[in-house]
DNA sequence: CAATGCGCTGGAACCGGTTTCATCGAGTGA
DNA sequence: TCACTCGATGAAACCGGTTCCAGCGCATTG
């Protein structure tokens, strides 16, 4: 070894600063060995004499030496990383996915890396979304699931699957839940307790998801042989705030209903709060059937029937999808539907005959 | 041009598969410029001729590049991301830390970036961590901050925050909460209110948090001068099953307490549970006490009185921090404290004079 | 008119890994 | 003994960016 290497190399390293901590040739310097022969016993290479892997592998315990994952990703097309993108990782559904997804991913052993930007204005965000799958992918993730109410209708190279998109036909796979669907059997539910007069919360109507619930509500009827009655539809946003709003509104009218069928369980919540506020008793005076069924609904007063649309499926859905594009299977299927169930618990009771 | 370069490069990328994207040489090229003018637009330097960089940014528009993650870090030590180490994305707990934070980063324009590993033998799980650290730093992320209950003994040569950690005396800055005086206030409540056979149900005692709490109910006690009965603590492990098992132990003993001082709000959860199965009516005939002020408590019947620790304000405060080491603000304190307050509601009632 | 300065640009080194290719030494069969 | 094979290892190219440094053309100045 010449005498040169360590002068130049201790000073730059030790002494000074190591903004970047201990890297492969330091591994490499200290076992006496090629970066190369260190490279292999990482990836569990066959050809490396076994004495000398032990060494190899005693000098990263010692000094503490993780790969860096960038410089990884960079040269070999593989970290065992799938990456989820999301506007906001407290929201509760998207809680709820990342949990389905991780459940997948860690399954199989990959790791989960969750981006979330910072905020931007509403038009910058669909840019912003795709800026962010070219950044983390081709270096970071292997694939990536976009979890953003926002389009998705740039096309990408490498393995993309989206949850709840925005659009009905996206470039790549979509997982979506039969919203449409949830609502319409939520609905007989209702009209088979007798309930003729029913009112509906929408959802963020600038989502595909409450217009697909809204077109339920409204082909529920129908099937019923019911007129539509605009003056019973009122639009929320998803939130508890414009549930306890549009309640108060619908039941403060001439003729108000025997029955809110909310476009959430936050919505629902908000009608708790509008029947508390009037003195309506649920289920007695008022039914209500949310929509979600977050682990909050069993909790209410009385718990809440909703419909079901398993958010951790979705997302357990989306992984194992992923993770085949990633390993070379072609997806036959662009739409997977997951379905609906409705989840029947004390919120709703049959009206009296009298009406 | 030369004519060999189209010949060269279009059958490689446009038709057989372009398994990386558009990276920064294919910008260049169709601009016509090199790869350093491309960076320098990019990066916003000053010294390149306005129509040069209109050019280079409609071609960056055109061809939908985005400059990847990883390379750009290798080299650069600036990205603008915060990591968070986590095991749980999905807890509630590291959820809304993980909240707290990102309001933060995204006021201070920084990207977020949480990571969350397969799933791990828990003796392996401190080692995964510290890899993950190195694996991310240096490299993807400025900054990190571990939100992982594992201990944080090793020592970084990059900036970390620790997060409500298990260990007492960390390497590195921690942001933990009152634990202690969280408990120690709302028994003084309870005791105020005139109860004197009050329960605890602990929390897991292999973490700190627990243990901290558990000091706080004995300390008021002695305060109090009552005696620490033994017969009145059950240990938990913060969940809502144990906090049930607990209570029902607590609550069929001969001497059953008047009240239940709670580790966490799911066991409080778990209370409420015991005492409706019991036939027991809260405040009536038990209070309640929980801890954490997660969002369900408020809406449990009868409203949930707890401790709140300012969750969120943890992982502000957190953020605030790594992002001032970031920029090199050395950090005066070693462990920062949040307080805690006591949150009335109605799950507590003054005992009747004639116990 | 030559020297200097300046705005702009391209070439090349570099970040920390992986991977290909070449080399070296030992064992083996003819 | 020599050519050959084969396992183990090191040197160098490469991934996609950033940054240092040199060079070019042109205007200014002594």
């Amino acid at each position: 070894m010449p005498v040169s290497l360590p002068k130049m190399s201790h000073p730059s390293r030790r002494m000074d600063e190591s903004p970047a901590g201990v890297t492969i040739r330091d591994v490499a310097r200290v076992a006496g060995v090629s970066v190369s022969t260190v490279s292999r016993v990482l990836n569990g290479k066959e050809d490396v004499a076994p004495e000398t892997a032990a060494t190899v592998r005693r000098v990263i315990e010692e000094l503490g030496y993780a790969s860096s994952l960038a410089a990884r990703g960079l040269r070999s097309r593989a970290t065992r990383v799938i990456g989820v993108i999301v506007q906001d990782m407290w929201h509760p559904f998207i809680s709820m996915v990342i949990k389905g997804i991780n459940e997948v991913t860690a399954a199989r052993e990959y790791d989960l890396l969750a981006y979330a930007g910072a905020r931007r204005s509403a038009d910058a965000q669909a840019r912003w979304e795709q800026q962010q799958v070219s950044q983390l992918n081709g270096t970071v993730t292997d694939g990536i699931i976009v979890v953003t109410p926002h389009a998705a209708t740039y096309r990408t190279s490498f393995p993309v699957v989206a949850v709840d998109p925005n659009q009905a036909n996206t470039e790549f796979p979509a997982v979506i839940s039969t919203n449409r669907q949830g609502v319409l059997e939520a609905m007989r539910y209702l009209l088979a307790l007798g309930h003729r007069r029913i009112g509906f919360i929408t959802g963020r109507m600038d989502l595909r998801s409450a217009v697909r619930r809204f077109d339920g509500y409204r082909d529920a009827l129908a099937e019923a042989g019911l007129p539509f009655d605009p003056s019973l539809t009122v639009e929320g946003d998803y939130t508890r705030a414009k549930g306890f709003e549009g309640a108060q509104w619908l039941l403060s009218q001439p003729d108000p209903p025997t029955a809110i069928m909310a476009s959430s369980d936050d919505t629902a919540l908000g009608v708790y709060d509008a029947a508390d506020r009037l003195g309506l008793r649920i289920p007695d005076d008022l039914s209500v059937i949310g929509f979600d069924n977050t682990p909050t609904g069993a909790l209410l007063h009385p718990p809440l029937t909703t419909v079901d649309q398993f958010i951790e499926k979705m997302g357990a859905l989306a992984a194992t999808i992923i993770l085949d594009l990633v390993q070379g299977h072609p997806c036959e299927t662009r739409l997977h539907k997951v379905p609906t169930r409705l989840v029947v618990r004390q919120s709703c009771r049959a009206i009296s005959s009298d009406r």
